[in-house]
DNA sequence: TTCCTTGCAAAACTTTTGCATTAAA
DNA sequence: TTTAATGCAAAAGTTTTGCAAGGAA
């Protein structure tokens, strides 16, 4: 973490090995919830500026599935969402699951940044 | 409109119109400001009411691309979208432009909805 | 000490809701 | 006249911010 010229501070340690001991998905609330269950002393605000300094150095990253908050990825890896309509929850899709066999050229002056992916599902009719 | 079972009054009238009459993107605050501009008398809770009730109509459909507020979509064919990152535009990309020759099966007891694809753009370097 | 981080509360934003009023059928 | 939609304001939910106090270097 200080690798990334992040102070190491304790709430940010905490935060950091909750979210990237395991591959995860979660809400800042969610995160909030976890680690004042496990006793932590931590505030809502510093969850979410420990959670924005993470994504903006790449540590995590930070996913607009829907519209009613934000998830964060402890996966940074290039990758893809199966997202369950029924119950919310995210699966990770990896890239070679996936092949483009045709994608559209970026406009004039612009290159692709990155490509987000959202299988939505839903409980099989049949 | 009238042919959903939806009743066809001046603020729908007029919130259709807005948005039918060309593909767009629009968030509710636009919307609103749009109307107003143009002399008609409409609430922001008639905006939301009226974007939901189109949207549960199929009508219109809402698109989760950034985290800050919902973007409605126009244009209810099957269809994905350029972000561009700089200025915050999305670009309609017909369907026929992108081909998959591989896709993960979903996971047992689920099936696709729907594929939501966003191709962000950042403006180019060289 | 000096600078950065935290916590708290309040603010900012988007979206929803309750309820009296108004418009549509 | 009966039912549904509107407008307003307030509430709800998520995220950001201001600022005094606390912790790291």
């Amino acid at each position: 973490m200080s690798d990334c010229g992040i102070r190491p501070t304790a709430q940010r340690v905490r935060i950091a090995s909750l979210l990237l001991c395991e591959p995860q998905h979660l809400s800042a609330e969610q995160i909030l919830a976890n680690l004042r269950q496990s006793g932590a002393r931590v505030s809502k605000a510093t969850v979410y500026n420990t959670l924005n300094l993470f994504a903006a150095h790449g540590l995590i990253r930070q996913l607009s599935v829907d519209g009613t908050r934000a998830w964060f990825d402890s996966n940074v890896d290039a990758h893809y969402h199966f997202h369950d309509l029924a119950s919310g929850a995210l699966i990770d899709v990896p890239v070679p699951d996936v092949e483009f066999s045709r994608l559209p050229p970026p406009p004039p002056g612009t290159e692709v940044d990155g490509i987000d992916l959202v299988i939505r599902l839903r409980k099989k009719a049949s």
